[in-house]
DNA sequence: TTACATACTGTGTGCGCACACGGAAACAAA
DNA sequence: TTTGTTTCCGTGTGCGCACACAGTATGTAA
């Protein structure tokens, strides 16, 4: 190619190819009906000159409309997924004008049912691109395999599932995230100091970031000798049950008064800050995960120390943005995306909230 | 207003108005030649049903070419003002299609005359938007004020000067940045522990972010009593002189045995690092700003500790966007736009430059 | 020969908008 | 009356592309 010459258009290639512009359109759709000479004269202009559409003018005669699904948990304002949710809303605007239209269909992400329901109704009406999160592994991967089928691309946020044929993946490194909590965990603890790690099941099962985070966490921990100087407390809360849980946490407190770290692995830490309020647990690190707002006002009243935070906003505008770069505008992506893990604190909260829009 | 119905089209306007689609086009661009009863009739109607042009035909139909100017310094691969220029690169290619150009005029980020060169020279050939990194306060108020008059948009990157009349403004606050490496250097300090600081004159001046870094920096240390508890070690390196700050700082060393904690404010802490590396000084936490290459590398290596880091690649990213809003979109933007502050160590820096592209 | 299918190609129209141009209408001056 | 001026308004064209449709050329069968 001799250079982007962008300003070309199709009647210049045409022109160049001594063919119509008729010609050149039915090259550039694959539309069939043109000759093998056309073509070939045809594609080596295009080559030549390395032609690019004009992607305003092509978007204001195309009739075409782009159906894009997210498939994502149910949520309420507030929580994880609303946040991922939110991604999905600021791209809406952005690509409207290209005639991307946003459909949202939520599940239950404890009714494997549920998702059955939506991916059945997914695959009545195929739309052109569909973003999932795929909280059951297996499920999900009988979905995409049907969408592959079709020609319908996909993406993951979240997590992702390898064997699948997804466009891109937008999530975090939770070993990592696991390893990085550690790390500002025992910062300034002395040996013999012991660390409370909560675990919540809910509904029975954990979650792989979860899962992930742990091992991180324990990997630190061994990595620099530390199982044997520091005690590990490891305790399970109830889901439901908030009294108990009250009364589980005076004891262990009572019981270990070298307890001077505490962290829990999912996003509710603000559950745990709470009891620690009520009891009036000073003196003691904590750390958590997720810029959940009741997350937030803990970290600024000082009761949790530090959160890591994973930008899930970003995680689904990303992948709406590179949908499009990859149908529209017909750019290469970036299959795997580890999104930053985020470090906040008391002090930088404020503007990273605000920034966040 | 009724609704946003987005697809009504000029033609819409006009019959509802009943007047021609060239009636709705002079109100629309204030072009005058329409009577007073015309007038009255097309605003209410666009009022009504709140219409917004196509931006994809207005950008195809409209011959308009907006230049856009940044005025920063001179820069070198891998130094700070590379980056911001990198964000500047990004915005490029998004908004070609809208008829947006580019172009750099750097100056000499020591010498004033350089600086009123490019603004003599950005006067005499106005562009539609100008992004200024005021280096030099009272001289870029003269250019500002000049732009305001002749309706120029510009905005503010890196630090602002408030009394200009300003689109945007994107840079950190570095009073807090300081205040927050102050937490993170004195953690794991004992009382009598000391502190070095070093303070590094470029060619006679400070710049202000430096002195407001190195402000918060002593806040912190005030508000936690700690002036007395830690002592603090000021020395000032040369620019120019590699061996002398060698052994300025092995003596530093001889003489302080408790120094455990080190500290710059400007970015290029990489100077400090080369330094320790070479004294072969471990165990002691090391402090600095923003992600140079050499930087980066230092703490991949463990020499840094902890980098604090405001994304300058957005700064100068957003701000084009901001201008591209205001000035195609007819978007409203927010002025005053504080970056977060991010906190940046060996672990999770990988994520963060991958992230950034 | 005509009729008709096949293979390919060029032209025309419209997407929503910006903008130039040529007018009409009303009125004043000659 | 003619001529000119001012004020206002509608129409036509083109931006680069997608796509429908009407062709032309050639071959094949009746």
């Amino acid at each position: 190619m001799k250079n982007d010459n962008s300003n070309l258009r199709i009647k210049d290639i045409a022109r160049m190819a001594g063919v119509s512009e008729g010609t050149v359109d039915r090259v550039l759709h694959k539309r069939g009906d043109v000759s093998i000479k056309s073509l070939e004269a045809v594609t080596k202009v295009l080559d030549e000159f390395n032609y690019t559409p004009n992607i305003l003018a092509r978007s204001l005669a195309s009739k075409k409309i782009f159906r894009f699904i997210y498939l994502i948990p149910q949520n309420q304002p507030g929580d994880y997924w609303s946040t991922v949710e939110k991604g999905f809303e600021m791209a809406m605007p952005e690509f409207a004008g290209y005639n991307v239209s946003f459909e949202k269909a939520c599940f239950d992400q404890f009714d494997v049912n549920s998702f059955n329901d939506v991916a059945d109704k997914l695959l009545q009406n195929l739309p052109d691109a569909v973003f999932i999160a795929p909280i059951f592994k297996d499920e999900t991967l009988l979905l995409t395999n049907q969408l592959s089928e079709f020609g319908v691309q996909f993406s993951f946020i979240d997590s992702m599932i390898e064997e699948a044929d997804f466009l891109t993946y937008y999530g975090q490194n939770s070993t990592l995230s696991g390893y990085i909590a550690a790390k500002f965990l025992v910062e300034q603890l002395n040996t013999n100091d012991s660390i409370l790690v909560i675990r919540t099941k809910r509904k029975g099962s954990v979650s792989n970031q979860t899962r992930n985070r742990y091992d991180g966490f324990m990997n630190y921990l061994k990595e620099n000798d530390l199982v044997s100087k520091l005690q590990l407390i490891e305790a399970e809360l109830l889901d439901d049950n908030e009294a108990s849980n009250k009364e589980l946490l005076r004891n262990l407190f009572n019981q270990n008064p070298n307890l001077r770290a505490a962290i829990t692995f999912n996003s509710k830490v603000f559950r745990l800050a709470r009891k620690f309020e009520a009891l009036e647990i000073n003196n003691v690190r904590l750390i958590g995960y997720d810029l959940l707002d009741e997350n937030i006002a803990f970290l600024k009243k000082g009761v949790i120390s530090l959160l890591l935070a994973q930008r899930p906003e970003k995680q689904s505008y990303l992948s709406a943005k590179d949908m499009c770069k990859k149908l529209i505008f017909n750019q290469e992506v970036n299959k795997i995306n580890y999104m930053p893990i985020d470090i906040l604190i008391k002090e930088n909260i404020e503007a990273f909230m605000h920034f966040s829009e």
